[in-house]
Formats: C-alpha cells, sequence, structure tokens
DNA sequence: TATGAATGAGACTTCATTCAT
DNA sequence: TATGAATGAAGTCTCATTCAT
C-alpha cells in the first residue's frame, strides 16, 4: 500500500502499471492480488483511509467551543499539515479524482457535500450569533474550501514549504479582516 | 472537437474511446485522425483552445488601471462567468489533470505560473501603492487562486447558478474587508 | 468460426489460446473480437449454431407418418451422416461439454431432454400402438440415444469410415430384431 | 484423493483450483504437492485408479464359461453397478476427456481399444459358436460400448437411479431380442 | 512433514491507430 | 476526403507451483 501511494502520487493511477508497484514494494504482481482484488480496488482501499485519517486530522484538532476565528484558524491549520505532511496522500485525494467508479465517486460527493454542509451551519451559526457579518454562508463556504482545496497545489507541485501554523493565522486574518489597508 | 469536449468532459479522458467522440461527432472513427493526430494531441488542443479563450475573458476584461478592489472584482467575475459559461472545458481543464503528458504538464503548470506571477504582481504593487496591507503576497496569491480555482466544482458538478455579478462582488467585499462584523 | 472450429475441436477448448484461432484464420487477434464478445461465447456461439444444424439434419429427414422401424432407420442414419461429415463440430459438441457455463449448460441439458422426451414419446406411442412389445421406454430411450451419443468416438477418433446408410441399417436391425439367432 | 474426487467431479478439472481441493481435504495447499507432483499428475492418478477399479469390477463378475446373454447381462450389470456405486468417478472418467495430455490420452484410448478388442472378440466368438446371427461384430461392438457409455449420464446428471440387475435384464433383453412384438 | 504467502508465466481482452477502399 | 474493419501492443488478472518457516 505505501508502495501504491508513491506510484499512483507519482505518475497517476492510469499511469501506474500493477508491476510497478511490484517493483516498488520489492514483490511479485501476484503478491498485491492476494491483498487487493483489482487496481481499482486498490485505489480505493488507499482513498478510504486517507479520508479517514483526512477526517481524524480534521476532527481531532477542532474542539466546538472555540470563537470563530480560533476554529476557522485551527481548521486551516490542519488542513495545512495535513497536506504538509502527506504529500503523495493529498495528490492522490485532490488529483486522480476521475476515475472513481460511480460508488467512490458518489461516496467521495458525500464526504465532500458533508463536511461542506458542516462548514456552512458553523458558519451560519457564527452570523446568527453576530460573530460574522451578514455574508452568504454558501459562498463563504464555497470560498474557504476552495483555500484549502487548492492550498496542496504549489505545495505539492512546486515544493513549497511553510509553517502551517503561520500561514493558518495568515490565512485567517486575511479571511477574518480582509486585506483592506 | 465540439464532440470531444462534450465526452471528455462527461466521461473523463481516460474513459473516452474514440469511436465514442466519432459518434457524438457524427463521423468516422477514422475521420478523427484526418485533423489530430492522436487522442493526447487532440486533448492538448482543446486544452490549448480553452487557455487561449480563458485567457482571452480574463484579460479583456481588465485594463490596467484601476483600482485594486476593482480589478480583483473584474477578475472573479471573469472568472466565474468563464466556468458558468464553459461548463464542459472547465471540467476537462481542471479535472483532467493528471493525463497529460510532461510536455503538456509543463506548459500547463508554465499557464499557471504565470498567471499566478501576473497576480502576484499585481498583488505587491497594491501593497506598495499603499491599497492594500501588508500581508504575504504569495499567501495571498494562493488564496485568491484558490477561490477561482475551486469555484467551478459546485457550478460544474453541483449545477449550482450563480450571478457571476453578484459572486464577484460579494467574494471581492470579502476578501476586501473581511467578513468579522 | 471456421478456424475456431477446426482449433477448438483439435485441442480442446482450454488448450486453445485466441492467438491460435487467429493464426489459423490468418487474422489478427483482435478481429475476433469485433465480432465474438469472448472466447466463451465464441464457442457457444458455435454450439448453438451446431445444435441448429444438427436439429435441422435430425427433424428434416423424419416425417411423423412412418412406422417405427423406418423412422428408428432415419434416426440413426441421420445421426451417423451428421457425425460423419461434422466431424470437428461433433467432436466440439460431444467432447467440450464441461466448459459450458451455467446458462449454456442448461440449455444443453435443456436440448438433450427435450430430445430424449421425444424419442420417449415417440416409442411409448410405438408401444400402445403395438409395433414395440412392452419394454421400458426410458430405458430404451436411454439406449438409442446411448447408441447415438457414442457412435462418434470411433468415426471422428479412430477415423472409422462406414456408410451411413448401411450402419443405420444394421442398427437398426439389432434394435429392432435383437441378435440372438 | 477422496477430496479431488469430490471437486473434480462436480466442477471439472480446468474449473478446479488447487486450494479448493485443499480446503476439501482440509490441508493446506502445498501439502498436496507433497504426494502428487502437478495438478495433472493428480488426475491421472485418480483415473488410473479408477480404471484398475472398473477393470475389477468387470472382469471379477464375468467368467470365460458363460452362454453369450450371461455374459452381457452380467457385463451390463457390472458396468451399471459401477456407475451407480462410483458416481464421482464415473463422471471423471467419462466427461473430462479432454484434458488428459498426450500420454494419457494415448493411454486410455488404449484401455478402451483393448476393451473393445475383448468385447468384439468375443462378440465374433458367439457368432462363430451360433449364439449370434451373423451381425457385423464391429458395429455390435460399438452399440453395446455406446450404451455403456452413456447410461451413465442419467444416472450421474439426473439422478436416475435404476436397479442395476433389472436395467441389465431389460437391456440385454433388448438386445438379444429386439424390441419387435 | 505440513503449510500458505509469495510468485510470475501466461492468457484474455481492450482500444488507439492504420490503411485499403 | 472519409471510412471502419483490422490490428497488435500493452496491461490486468489468474492460479499452479514453490519454498522458507
Amino acid at each position: 500500500m505505501e508502495a501504491a501511494i508513491r506510484v499512483f502520487s507519482q505518475k497517476g493511477y492510469h499511469h501506474t502499471k500493477m508491476e510497478e508497484i511490484a517493483i516498488e514494494a520489492g514483490i511479485g504482481k501476484g503478491t498485491i492480488y492476494e491483498y487487493f482484488s483489482s487496481k481499482l480496488q486498490l485505489l480505493q482501499e488507499i482513498m478510504k483511509r486517507s479520508f479517514r485519517l483526512y477526517e481524524q486530522t480534521m476532527s481531532s484538532d477542532i474542539s466546538n467551543s472555540m470563537f470563530i476565528n480560533e476554529k476557522i484558524k485551527m481548521l486551516v491549520e490542519a488542513h495545512f499539515r495535513f497536506c504538509q505532511e502527506n504529500k503523495d496522500l493529498t495528490r492522490i485525494l485532490f488529483w486522480d479524482t476521475d476515475i472513481m467508479d460511480e460508488e467512490l465517486r458518489d461516496w467521495a460527493c458525500q464526504q465532500r457535500t458533508g463536511k461542506e454542509k458542516r462548514l456552512q451551519d458553523f458558519i451560519q451559526a457564527g452570523i446568527d450569533r453576530g460573530e460574522i457579518r451578514a455574508v452568504d454562508a454558501k459562498l463563504l463556504t464555497v470560498v474557504i474550501s476552495g483555500v484549502l482545496g487548492s492550498i496542496w497545489v504549489p505545495m505539492v507541485i512546486e515544493d513549497w514549504i511553510i509553517d502551517a501554523a503561520f500561514a493558518a493565522e495568515q490565512v485567517t486574518d486575511i479571511i477574518m479582516n480582509g486585506i483592506k489597508s
């Protein structure tokens, strides 16, 4: 699985041959099939595990009792940290999106939708409590999701290294206070 | 080419067979090869044309003499409009990223990097002129790119319809003034 | 299909490679798949066609209005002729019985059962009309089926050539009159 | 070996995996190879043993000193009994005929040929002694072999249960006296 | 002696591409 | 110029067999 993650991440699902994974893992081609029934299932297993790991990373850090800006900061920081620490997984998770079969695609959509729903609810709550001014909650959700969903690109592709805590601070600052001087 | 765009967009590059494109186009399989030397080249042609169209859409609207918030607004609005009006192209451009061969990938990276460079310069100029407070220009670039690069997902996948002008106004407002009440 | 029949007949289904069929047919491996979706389907098509041909051969000759011994003679003769004239088909039809998948196997069983049912009815009618003495109809059916189902072996394997009309006459004579001197 | 017989009989040689035999036998996959050098050799061992058992069953009962009809009756009865009592073996012996390699196939052919030669000689003797009228000995051999070689089908496939002694009596009666009323 | 995880040769099947018509 | 039947390279997956434990 480790080997598969490395190769998938590097060459993409469709350009990866089972033999390459086997070689990378230092095992025989057939051995992979002892543990995964097909190439697709191998990818799916990786994705499911990744989603689970991502969920853990995200949810463990964010308690419910914080102020909105603290919450956003932790969210952003956790996401940045995950991407930075799991570059290969990140690349697979966000890049190889087109191979998922119907089932996995639906599942991934649900995951995303669920995540965004929680984010949107939590923004709406902030608005209701008066911590956030009355912006369009859906739009703000998309904005924040967008930042999270795109930050990995320079990190993973250009090997851009940035301190997660600092980046989170800055991004939260921009989101909260804007950029107008 | 129109047909190819539709099919690629719907099924993704790897799941599209040349025959399907031919059928969609109402022509023979061999005829495609009269105009494109290979499946990959067909995609590349589409992508290049798309990038060109995108560039046009983006640059035509944005004159150099505007204030920063106007500029950002136009940038966002133009992007939103492009995504909304070219859903198929958008999906290909942003989704089928993993098939590009070395050459195309490099080219796409250059395009992106170039775009971000211009964005970053223009942000830096804003900071220098004092229109923007001293945030990390690279980070802000990533944030704005992220919003642009992610907004298409709900538009294309969930068929989320939103008025480009209104969305641009809101997003610009958030970026400029933040969300704190 | 002609080529497939030859190769299947000679080497058996499991020992036949698609490439061998292609070579025998003087075409490319892939071309076979233009006309048959899989190796199994190719065999099935051959079998279905063979059964149809067999049925035709059998039924065309045997009118309903004959005496029992005439009927048996024609049955036996038609069968012998079919085996002699379609050695390859015969070998496939009666030899490669174990590869049939569930569906085809069921279908083949039905064919056989149907055939035997008709034979049994027709024997029973002979008994009822008093042309045949009161033997066990089921057993006699099995005996006659057995003769038909086994005669091909020396014909096909040992290349035993015998005049169908003569053989039919003799066999019918044995069945009708026994062998006791 | 018992396990192999059961599984081969049920699924056919080619559809049987070594692992399935191991599971059926309640032993490890590798253990089979302690006793049989290959899958094919395992089948061959089974077949050889079966032929031997068959030969025993057939020859033990049939003394040389009997009248022709007694002899045929015993032959038929012994065969029927063997099939009835060894359904799995029977199915393997008569069904999985196509997998035999050159060597085994030749051996099986010899067995069969030998058997038929003896049968034919013994028929010829009957003719010479005047117990049988002058039919074609070869053809009669094929007829009797055919009945023997086919009777197992309804027994094994349709689970047709019939008393061997009764069946033998009837079949012998038909062969000896025919069916004409 | 018994095992079963590991192996890799081998076979099926796909599909981008060609080329005779 | 347009076609689509033919092609065969390439890749997935199976399963008999091995061998370290």
